[in-house]
DNA sequence: TCACATTTGTCCGTATGTATC
DNA sequence: AGATACATACGGACAAATGTG
């Protein structure tokens, strides 16, 4: 009765495209291969590795799909190292959404935490040029709200913009996801050019009380926003 | 002049493996195809989809890595329909972390807000089962303990058992995307009895305010735990 | 224990499509 | 327009894994 239960599983796949895929995503992590970089083509890199075409090709499609790289056919084509992983996880989160994993309530009780947080470190870190951002996207809504346009594109991004004056890259990815999935949420509506006015309102309020540094007001302020989102639904 | 622009492309793909496993995608989120449900092998689906094997085995890939089907080798096996979405988004968020180089500060940061948020609803959420399965965790924890070895195991469980406890999927994945973090800042530390003890009577401690639904000493609990963790990196 | 059938994993050769020069 | 370099795709073959009798 001895308790040789192997829990960890450092072990990598037997696949060998598995392999294959992990020593290039490993060389793209280490920063061995940068951004840009021409990866030999499929032919070459089997010689390199040792395998077949079909071995390269799999693990050239997982890391494809998993944002990696991108791959081109034709004269100078092939694949480069590409950092699309965002992109990947907003469709594999689409595809949660889809499977029913994640339900609306679940999605605005998870942003309401996190928007919170972000909001609290950028009033103690935003500097002049996060205000100075944050004000223009404002204008920008304005001008659109103006000429009767929906403010679709400024709205989403004021939100990035606070999650990069917390100082956190952390929030700015949290923040990038949840920008996702309210877009996909969003997608299935009609743009309505009230709610938009709305946000525009909301976010000017909320600037105001960011750059007032009023902590608790704007925490109520982002409250009422959220969930007014979340009705719009 | 004609408003020709394809508004609805939800094909873009020209490559043949990619029109296969958007098809059989779109049978699973229909529902037409159910988690269990065994696809044909790689031969069949080649003649019915009137492609090569290879064709193939690349949607096979694609679906695999999206978390839609599982495959296996060898008698009875092949494609079989399996959801395992969550797990490949918190891989995927992984990915991201790596290429960002996340500071141990910031993870901490974000690691705090969502711990508590969890703690927060899993406090009120938690069923009788939940709390059993967090006693019982700690019981295994303890008796890792009183035989001299280490329970890391156990502890992270910990964490994800919390997570499941708040009835929140989207905290189910980030929290187990702040546990393949916290254990990649691990792997590089040889581990150590007194901190896992250490933790384990931490993890105590809280259960028992869980329980006593002590929602302020449970935070307070929370963070000392986490701050503590943050130290031993 | 030993075949045996089934199915994925892997390799090779070849042909076609595609983008650049 | 033609040559070039690359991915894409097909078909056949064998190896490896896995459950059955």
């Amino acid at each position: 009765m001895s308790v040789d239960k192997a829990i960890f599983t450092p072990v990598k796949g037997k696949r060998a495209f598995e392999e294959v895929s992990s020593k290039i995503k490993a060389l793209i992590i280490e920063g061995v291969l940068k951004s840009g970089d021409k990866l030999p083509p499929e032919g070459e890199l089997g010689k390199q590795f040792n395998v077949g075409r079909q071995t390269i090709r799999e693990a050239l499609r997982i890391l494809e799909l998993s944002g990696f790289i991108t791959v081109q056919q034709g004269f100078g084509g092939g694949p480069v190292v590409k950092n699309t992983i965002s992109r990947k996880l907003s469709d594999l989160i689409l595809d949660a959404f889809q499977m029913k994993e994640i339900s609306v309530e679940e999605f605005t009780a998870a942003r309401l935490v996190i928007e919170k947080a972000i909001l609290n470190d950028a009033i103690d870190n935003a500097d002049d040029q996060d205000i100075e951002d944050l004000q223009e996207n404002i204008a920008k809504a304005k001008d659109l709200l103006a000429r009767k346009q929906i403010a679709t594109d400024p709205n989403f991004e004021f939100h990035s913009l606070l999650a990069r004056a917390s100082k956190n890259s952390v929030f700015v990815i949290l923040e990038r996801t949840i920008n996702a999935i309210h877009h996909k949420l969003r997608s299935q509506k009609t743009a309505d050019f009230k709610t938009s006015k709305a946000a525009v309102l909301a976010h000017e309020k909320l600037l105001d009380a960011i750059i007032k540094k009023e902590r608790e007001k704007a925490i109520n302020l982002l409250d009422q926003h959220v969930l007014a989102v979340r009705k719009s639904y």
